[in-house]
DNA sequence: CGGGATCCGGCTTGATACTG
DNA sequence: CAGTATCAAGCCGGATCCCG
């Protein structure tokens, strides 16, 4: 079978009605790919791969995400064991975060897109600057 | 500077007030890669990878996307230059849509990030039920 | 067939406030 | 400091209708 490496009409063919909701379930990778490159994810492992650090620093790096959404994102990535959470019940408590070694994978081949995009800007906004000038800006 | 792949103090430290806004604009490679790994534009572009195909085959490619969102996933890539599409005025109209050499890059190395999470879902799926178990299944 | 425009519901996000 | 709870807003995505 041609099935890519992200299950498309795999589960289509094998449920039938899934609403993209089976499908998310029944490729997990999916899943974490999201958590990894969504908004906070991408910026929060970028940020992690610098060292570990604590709640709001990290919220300081990563600047521009709320405690809830940093708090979600950083959950999700411990749930996936992207990231580790070391909580100390001293007072005052101090929680760090840091990525695991499974993380720094991740993060090395997240780079990896993220520096060959960043590298192909140049084409992109070529392409992009064409694109927007055959259809008159829009 | 440790700014790291993506600009995320970067542009706090030089803009200042951005609400998210500023710096999503300021990181134009950011915008491409949330084109590239989303919902619909990994799928895309992976159905894309076994070939080029027309619109409502891609849309049977992909199935659960709608027309709508095909459309824009294709647009948004299509203006990064990520993919060609080729429209032949003939009647019924075709138009077939192909990964551009720069997109096949790009559906490369993003297949690396999602094949290595893939082949690491049993540690994640560990690290889920350890987290979950932990936190009694919330 | 290939798509654009519109409407609309829901999940995601973001402020704010509160707890330990 | 390190979060959680609540609430409202906004964007995302889907369904539908329509045009070329």
């Amino acid at each position: 079978m041609e099935t890519p490496a992200i299950c498309t009409e795999a589960e289509q063919a094998a449920g039938s009605d899934l609403p993209f909701d089976a499908f998310a379930r029944a490729c997990p990778s999916r899943e974490t790919l999201e958590h990894v490159t969504g908004r906070w994810g991408s910026l929060t492992v970028g940020a992690l791969r610098e060292g570990p650090c604590r709640f709001n620093e990290l919220r300081r790096r990563v600047e521009g995400v709320s405690e809830k959404m940093l708090s979600q994102t950083l959950h999700a990535l411990e749930r996936d064991g992207i990231v580790n959470r070391e909580a100390q019940p001293t007072n005052p408590p101090r929680v760090d975060y840091e990525l695991t070694p499974l993380g720094v994978e991740v993060a090395n081949r997240l780079l990896a897109l993220i520096h060959f995009l960043e590298g192909s800007m140049p084409q992109v906004l070529t392409a992009r600057a064409s694109y927007d000038e055959t259809r008159g800006g829009r």
